[in-house]
RNA sequence: GCGCCUGUAGCUCAAAGGACAGAGCAACAGCCUUCUAAGCUGUGGGUUGGAGGUUCGAGUCCUCUCAGGCGCGCCA
């Protein structure tokens, strides 16, 4: 339909052109946008603007000239204005709008769904937190964007798999088995000391309780070496199904789960290594391995092998990347935390290095968060192992809340995270609003039901008649409408941008568009055939709602 | 010191290079015998951190500068 306004403009200005009335080399790009403000028309096109500048005369008189040949006007358009510095506006006749709604409701809960994906294939690779200690909020927030674009990219047509890539291997493991190791001896009496790298958070005393609680004092005398894999083995465990616990409390599910450790045990990073080093991309010196890392525009070159023989977490993640890229992807895509921003230019050097093009990868940063009580900062020190779990603010604020705030910014802001605000049951709390309008339509069903007019459920008579929608006349009206139509756009705008949050913005839009409408107009009345007219806008406007918030990963109340 | 991210209303944040920079919250003033008041209506609130530049047009792009955060390991 886009297209067809577009052609229509692109015609007049063929014709403009070809009778002299514009001197111009070539039809620029015709730009469409949707104004922001009410009396600015449905669609608007800077495009006399833009040729201003080629054509050296005034933008108004261009748009003029334009204005003149789009009459006629063609039979979806209402009028055409000039507005501003050259804004041409054009405005739709209402019976194309109800053609419209008839189009979305017919598409029911297919509506937004689209295929500029053409069954790409494309990977998401998010949270993939250590399995040394449980999530915390910023891996939550990573969670959320990730699950958000994943279901974004799926939406538009992409085919999508989302995986969590676990670092089980190297130091940290270590590290943690001789915590964990140290608690329990500690528990059991001794004095031994505390490593100085060890986890310090309650989480590695209740892995030690319940290795007493299980084997008791089975592991005060063994040999060290056996007793520390097991120990490994078990904190591993342990840690990994509660990360996984806590994923799916939020609502977050993954297809994969790739190991770290896989990779060395199928001698994937030995191999990786070989591979660039007959690609020239990888010398010795001073003892260790390096990889040229900038030769591919990073500030210097990066170690993937150490003095002492052990592979850096570079040369895992390094084969890692190799392995997606060989999986075939059209498109990966990384979400890391912010913290990691420092890794891109090295990775992408990889990429290179490897002969895939560096836009293979694309790298969301998910910023920072900061939780805040009552808009104080809450004190954390990782340190001393003194922090607040993602499971603990889902717990407290729930995971619809924590979600939607997550979202609710985009990736790469930084956010206070009031766990006071987020809490509350009230205005300040996002979320409910956007619920509150799902509840209160799915009341309106029931409500209609109940009085024989049901236009939802399982058994509701299509209460089809082509002149109803003509009914919907007021102004608040025809505005949800046009709501409603952009939906598509929305969406492929924000899968296309990574940006889940131009969701939420649209979501507070509509919402706010049917509560003020409820507030206004009764939607079930003795005029039936309004009420059914009625009824049939508020059954779109929820499907969509549902649709957007499932995107999001947040749950659809029918009642509150 | 170098690099990346962020500076927009009192607070939290929006705004494909386009029209008078918008929402929510907070503040203030109103609205429930009616389908959900977790809602609605109204009021006030701004030199978009600062200075230059590019452009018909800049919150958005470029340069410089100030402030905050995060990185800058043969840690992960």
């Amino acid at each position: 339909m886009r297209e067809d306004l577009v052609n229509i403009i692109r015609d007049a200005l063929g014709r403009a052109r070809s009778e002299g009335a514009i001197s111009m080399e070539a039809i620029p790009e015709i730009s469409l946008e949707i104004p922001k403000r009410k009396g600015q028309g449905d669609f608007a096109t800077t495009v006399a603007m833009t040729l201003s500048r080629t054509t050296g005369v005034p933008a108004r008189e261009i748009a003029e000239i334009i204005t003149r040949y789009i009459t006629p006007l063609p039979s979806i358009i209402e009028g055409v204005e000039i507005a501003g510095p050259g804004f041409i506006n054009i405005t739709l006749k209402k019976s194309f709008w109800y053609r419209m709604l008839h189009e979305i409701i017919a598409a029911g809960n297919d509506y937004g769904q689209s295929n500029i994906g053409k069954g790409l294939q494309i990977q998401v690779e998010f949270v993939s937190a250590n399995p040394t200690g449980p999530l915390h909020v910023g891996h939550g927030r990573g969670a959320a964007v990730g699950n958000a674009i994943s279901n974004l990219l799926e939406r538009v047509g992409y085919r999508v798999e989302r995986e969590y890539y676990i670092n089980d291997a190297g130091n940290q493991m270590k590290n943690l088995a001789l915590s964990v190791y140290a608690r329990y001896l500690n528990m059991l009496g001794s004095d031994q000391s505390f490593p100085e790298e060890g986890y310090k958070g309650t989480y590695v005393d209740d892995i030690a309780r319940s290795i007493i609680d299980k084997e008791g004092r089975k592991y005060f005398d063994t040999p060290k070496e056996e007793t520390f894999r097991i120990f490994s083995k078990i904190a591993y465990d342990q840690i990994m199904s509660g990360i996984k616990e806590d994923l799916t409390v939020a609502g977050i599910i993954f297809d994969s789960w790739f190991s770290e450790s896989s990779l060395f045990a199928g001698k994937k990073v030995d191999e990786s290594i070989s591979e660039l080093r007959s690609k020239g991309y990888i010398y010795e010196d001073e003892g260790a391995v390096w990889f040229r890392s900038s030769a591919f525009g990073d500030e210097k070159d990066r170690v993937v092998r150490k003095g002492d023989g052990e592979y850096t977490y570079l040369a895992s993640d390094i084969a890692y990347h190799k392995n997606k890229l060989e999986r075939g992807y059209d498109q990966i895509i990384d979400i890391w935390g912010a913290d990691h921003h420092g890794y891109i230019p090295r990775m992408e050097a990889a990429i290179e290095a490897f002969g895939y093009p560096r836009k293979k990868l694309k790298i969301i940063l998910s910023q920072m968060v900061n939780l805040v009580r009552e808009g104080r900062p809450v004190q954390m020190s990782k340190r001393a192992g003194e922090f607040i779990t993602l499971r603990e603010v889902i717990d407290e604020v729930g995971p619809d809340a924590a979600l939607y705030i997550f979202l609710t910014r985009r990736p790469d802001s930084h956010l206070d995270f009031d766990l006071e605000v987020a809490k509350k049951a009230s205005d300040e709390n996002p979320v409910y609003y956007i619920q509150y309008a799902h509840a209160r339509l799915a009341s309106l069903a029931r409500e209609a039901e109940k009085r024989g007019i049901a236009v939802e459920g399982s058994n509701a008579p299509e209460p089809w008649n082509p002149g109803t929608l003509e009914l919907l006349e007021l102004p608040e009206e025809l505005d949800i409408i046009k709501r409603l139509y952009l939906y598509p756009d929305i969406i492929e705008a924000a899968a296309e941008a990574l940006e889940p949050h131009r969701l939420t913005i649209y979501l507070h839009d509509l919402s706010w568009s049917l509560h003020n409408y409820y507030y206004k107009q009764r939607i079930i009345d003795d005029n039936i055939e309004k009420t059914k007219a009625r009824l049939m806008l508020m059954k779109t406007i929820k499907i969509v709602i549902a649709d957007a918030l499932k995107i999001l990963g947040v749950t659809r109340p029918e009642k509150m």
